[in-house]
DNA sequence: ATTCCGTACTTAACACTGTTAACCATTGCG
DNA sequence: CGCAATGGTTAACAGTGTTAAGTACGGAAT
């Protein structure tokens, strides 16, 4: 008698083992003693329960990010502590970040954006930060919403070059890391 | 009697058409009025193919970021220049430039690291801009390799944020383009 | 001229995939 | 007791990547 949770569980288990190309909803079956046709009574098909795990992905990150937010810091200091934080959070557990992009709007019809609830309470989490530097006058944007959404966008960025083993061999990753770093903070500032 | 070209054209044009995820290697065939067999006579398997695919793509990225270093201009005035190019390239053909990060190198074994030649010269491109801006004192970095690196993550998370539909409704995309090359330059100007 | 070889392609099959229709067994409720 | 819901099953459909084996044909060598 599996639960929604244990379906979940299991396709991470078995998306952090084999990778997303090898996932198959008999594997996910099997792994828990079932039929697949089972999991279909808990979730309408594929696409809807990589969803459910993107949710909880996201949810995952987002945690991290409100958790790293609890120590004081002015502005400027609590951008490095975010971004060390989402790129901890990615390089850490990277089937689990993938899983967030891995999933196609376009491609789903059926894709709920009322859902993304957690992922906007995020971003308006990053914008608070920036309007606070801004009124602090140590950053300098035009809208901090905007500028929230080019913020994660350049951490995504970075994350995805690493995870896609884009990186130059001759290139540290840390070093790497530090000067995304400071540049996408230097963009920020006054 | 298809070539080789013939069947990345038809690739790109069914990819284009009806997405990643209803590409086969029988609808490639029949589009060429042939078997599906026929097709591994060209390439050792799918993902051999799609490789070529993103070779392809890869080398028509770079060839418009090449032309758009053609005309004269100072090293700032350049990486904006090539930020507009990136981008144009990117959202005027999103399944090309999707195709450059949807084959995954540690999924594929076999995949051959000295043919990223192409990429490779791209990044040496942008880090020659950064080196003539850090020559004349107009930008600050430690790296100009690293950096090149860094702005490419940059531009590369900006495009995928609009490509995933993960832009909010309220934010206009040009918006967000302008604003975002805005912080990426300024990020790395002294 | 005939054998041989490589090229280009086919048929047929294997072992998978997501998905669904139809069905069975157990449980709790009126 | 009957009945509906719950949670599972079997069997099948249509589609996938891939491969072993075979055919047809053109050109080169003997």
């Amino acid at each position: 008698m599996p639960q929604e949770t244990d379906i979940l569980r299991v396709t991470r288990e078995l998306l952090i083992r084999d990778g997303f190309s090898k996932l198959s909803m008999r594997k996910i079956a099997n792994e828990l003693d079932v039929t697949a046709t089972t999991l279909y009574h808990y979730f309408e098909n594929k696409d809807d329960l990589l969803l459910a795990l993107v949710e909880d992905s996201i949810r995952q990150l987002a945690d991290a990010l409100r958790q790293s937010m609890e120590q004081e810091a002015d502005p400027v200091t609590r951008l490095g502590i975010l971004t060390d934080t989402f790129w901890k959070f990615a390089l850490d557990h990277p089937q689990e970040y993938e899983v967030i992009y891995m999933v196609r709007p376009e491609e789903m019809p059926k894709f709920p954006k009322e859902k993304f609830q957690e992922i906007r309470s995020v971003y308006e989490m990053l914008a608070g930060v920036i309007q606070d530097g801004v009124e602090a006058g140590l950053l300098d944007v035009e809208d901090p919403l905007v500028s929230a959404y080019t913020l994660w966008a350049q951490l995504h960025g970075v994350v995805s070059v690493i995870l896609s083993r884009r990186l130059d061999t001759r290139i540290s990753q840390s070093q790497f890391l530090e000067q995304a770093k400071d540049h996408i903070i230097q963009g920020f500032i006054t």
